[in-house]
Order: C-alpha cells, then sequence, then structure tokens
DNA sequence: CCGTATCCCAAGAGATACTG
DNA sequence: CAGTATCTCTTGGGATACGG
C-alpha cells in the first residue's frame, strides 16, 4: 500500500499502469519512441483522437514527466514532443504488452477452437 | 488496428491494459500467483474491495481465461481460483509494471528534489 | 459461504465551437 | 498551428440489501 500524488496504491505496477492508461497514450508512446514529432504530425498519425483529447493525453504524458515538449517562439507556431530518459524505459515494457497482447488474440482470436472432428 | 471482441484497439498492448486494468484485477492476480485461494480466503486481502466489486473482477478474470473457477457442490459452499496458463504468463509482465513503477515513485516521489544546499 | 440486484455518483472521453 | 472552453454522455466503481 501506497500513496502517490494523493492516490492509493495496493501495488507499483499500479503506479505504471495509471501512467500509460490513457485512450491514446499508447499510440502517442509508440510513435513518439520513433523519433520526434510536432502536434499536427501527431494529429495525422492519431486521427481518430480529437484536437482536445490529443491534447489532454499528451499535457498528461508531460506532467507525468513520460515525454517533453518544446514550444519555438515562431510564426505559425511549432510545437515538438519527444520522450523524456523515462519515457523511452517505456518502451521495452510497451513491447512485452504488445507480444502478450497478440499471443493472447491470436489464442482467444477465434472464439472457441473447434476439437478437430 | 483490430477488433476484438467487438472493441477496436490500435495495438494489442491495448488488449492487454483491457485485461488487467479494473481496481482489483492486479492484486487479485498477484495473490494468485502464488497460489489457489478461496472467495473469502480473497475477501481478507482485499478487505477494501466490495463482495460486489471482488466477485466482478474475478467474472472478468474468469471470462478472460486469466483464472478458473472451479466450485465445489458442498455445504457451506466452497469456490476455488486459479491462475490458467494464460493467467501464468501474465506474472513476469506484473513483475515488470512493478518495477518500473517503484523506479518512477522513488524518482518522482518526494516531488521535486532539493538541489544539495 | 458465495454470491446477485438496485441505485447512485464521479471520472473519462466525445462533439463542437472559438482563439493567440 | 496549436491549442482552450463548454456541454454532454457513457462507463467504472461504491453503498447497500437480499438470496440459494
Amino acid at each position: 500500500m501506497l500513496t502517490f500524488r494523493d492516490t492509493e496504491y495496493s501495488c507499483t505496477s499500479e503506479v505504471t499502469l495509471s501512467l500509460i492508461s490513457g485512450k491514446w497514450k499508447i499510440l502517442i508512446l509508440s510513435f513518439l519512441a520513433k523519433g520526434t514529432l510536432r502536434f499536427n504530425e501527431l494529429q495525422k498519425l492519431v486521427p481518430d483522437a480529437t484536437q482536445r483529447m490529443l491534447t489532454l493525453q499528451l499535457r498528461t504524458l508531460e506532467k507525468d514527466g513520460l515525454i517533453a515538449r518544446t514550444v519555438y517562439a515562431v510564426s505559425p507556431p511549432k510545437v515538438e514532443y519527444t520522450l523524456t530518459e523515462f519515457g523511452q524505459r517505456l518502451v521495452p515494457m510497451l513491447s512485452m504488452l504488445c507480444r502478450f497482447g497478440a499471443d493472447y488474440v491470436e489464442a482467444h482470436g477465434s472464439t472457441a477452437p473447434e476439437p478437430q472432428a
């Protein structure tokens, strides 16, 4: 049992989960894992996220120290997002989650494998 | 992009997340990783979960094939829960999530480490 | 002992419109 | 270009009571 930022967790793994749960966070992190991106590039890569949601998720990731936001004082505005060192550390974990998920879907995908007749 | 059980996922890691997100699932899985448990044993181990919530989480985990439920036709009733093979496979991942979370809390815990005076 | 049923609330997320 | 501001709706979870 631990308290972290006014929230109670029964295991530190729940802290990790709280960092990456959010409709578009995994997608965002995956793309940023390949390199720095601007806001509108992310928008194109995650077209189903509304501008509002994309911003919200980015703000949370930034506040949590997983990504860094750099604003260039130019016109038109230019903002870049990158993974922080901690964000980088997350990448191999995302891969594991991916692999497990893929295995799971393959095993449970075709719902109820017919017993060989 | 994939559809699995009427839900859209942009990455298989999101499938994995959906399997383990739930207020008490990680805790339940962690305890079951150490061995089979009866319902009321779980209740004592997870006292903050209401009976209803505990049941709900267990039902979901069962439906998702991560735990198995065995009912013994005795009086008073006796029900046992165990990890399935797939549930076992989850265990090392939970450990990784734990370790990352612990690192994270340690690094970000004492909010703004004072520059050594 | 091991649940289910009902009611309620708060957080997360979508749609849409506006701005420096 | 890169955001805020509202408003609404759905979902997860809590409280409580009852049943085989």
